[in-house]
DNA sequence: GGACAAAACTGATCGCTGTCCATTTATAGT
DNA sequence: ACTATAAATGGACAGCGATCAGTTTTGTCC
């Protein structure tokens, strides 16, 4: 065959992303393959690397998808809630819900390195920054006196830490430290160590 | 060629391991192939197939090695030091430093998911549980009242929140939600939160 | 409407991978 | 010396990412 014009270039890239999430989705990383996506929308093999450099370009366009996936799913929970405390709950459990529901995507996004020569990759980035803003923002409302400065330490390290059991719970390792592994004890718990009370739990933290 | 009883199948077995660990270290996850590792040893590819059931079993007794020298690691740190707080922060950077030092094995271990098959593999739980029992242990001695549940659960998401800004500091991500990428301003600022006090800092926390 | 150039797409090919297994070789026991 | 057995080989297989010369369709100009 050949030129058939049945779709826009950018069209075929849409499909292809798509492709490549459904089979991530219901295959899992290892099994998503170049010639996988190439014959779900119809085209051959040769024809993608028209679409994108290389697979992980594909991959890096996949994970943009997630960022934004992972970002709207948190604004959408936390819009109707009112108190800032409660809406880095919402966000810390939205997270966490988010990641365990679709893992292979949250690990495709957080653990797939890509390859240095692909680094000039702002886009990505800045979307997982935003991610970090959202929680600034909200952390900003909680504690309004603290400086910009410390704000985004204590942002970027209960996020970081919000992460943390994040990754662990995806990967099934919560429960190697304690006997249950449900994730809402632990987002509790973090939340308890940075923004105290409101728990039981917290008291014993200004205790000590 | 055929039989040569150089070496014991379980000196073979070592042999493969460390060679493995060497070119993970030297040259990444996606460079470390069945037929390098075998060409390394000094033997054939199919004779790694009567050491290891599959490649994944190389790497998760590679894994076993990380873990171990994780755990000794931390131990060696904190083995002069008296103050259980010291000890937690020793461990946390100990923690990081290892991962940002070794960041290939780092990955393998905790973001390489195994495939299903290969999941009663008892061993390398129990060696990364040993990790969170020894945070428990350290914070046994800081905090004396608390019970055996608590002091689970607190450990766990302690650690969790360090492991997370590991995961964030290995792939070069604590730069997105902070201007310094500085991992020990995380760490302190984390035990802070968990701990209270002894810096400037930790004092807003107790304000808050 | 016929010729021509450019764009679109194909499909064969390359080197590599993990995995398997029939075959060959070296050893130990008699 | 002969045999049984354990040890190790090496070639085969299917699938992978990536490349690119070649084929086919389209739009354009006369």
């Amino acid at each position: 065959m050949g030129r058939r014009n049945l779709h826009t270039r950018e069209q075929q890239r849409d499909m292809a992303i798509a492709a490549a999430e459904l089979i991530l989705v219901r295959e899992g990383i290892d099994e998503l393959s170049m010639r996988k996506v190439a014959q779900a929308i119809g085209y051959t093999v040769g024809n993608l690397y028209l679409l994108f450099q290389n697979q992980d370009d594909l991959l890096a366009a996949l994970n943009e998808r997630t960022a934004d996936a992972i970002y709207l799913s948190l604004r959408d929970r936390i819009e109707p809630l009112d108190d800032p405390r409660e809406r880095l709950g919402a966000m810390a459990r939205g997270y966490i819900e988010f990641a365990t529901g679709n893992p292979h995507r949250w690990r495709l996004l957080f653990e797939h390195q890509l390859p240095e020569e692909m680094k000039p990759r702002p886009s990505a980035d800045a979307r997982i920054r935003r991610l970090f803003e959202l929680v600034e923002a909200t952390l900003a409302m909680l504690e309004p006196r603290l400086k910009a400065e410390s704000l985004r330490l204590r942002a970027t390290t209960f996020w970081g830490g919000i992460h943390g059991i994040c990754s662990l719970a995806v990967s099934g390792k919560l429960s190697w430290g304690g006997r249950s592994s449900d994730y809402r004890l632990y987002c509790e718990e973090m939340i308890a160590a940075f923004f105290g009370a409101a728990s039981s739990r917290a008291k014993a933290v200004r205790r000590s």
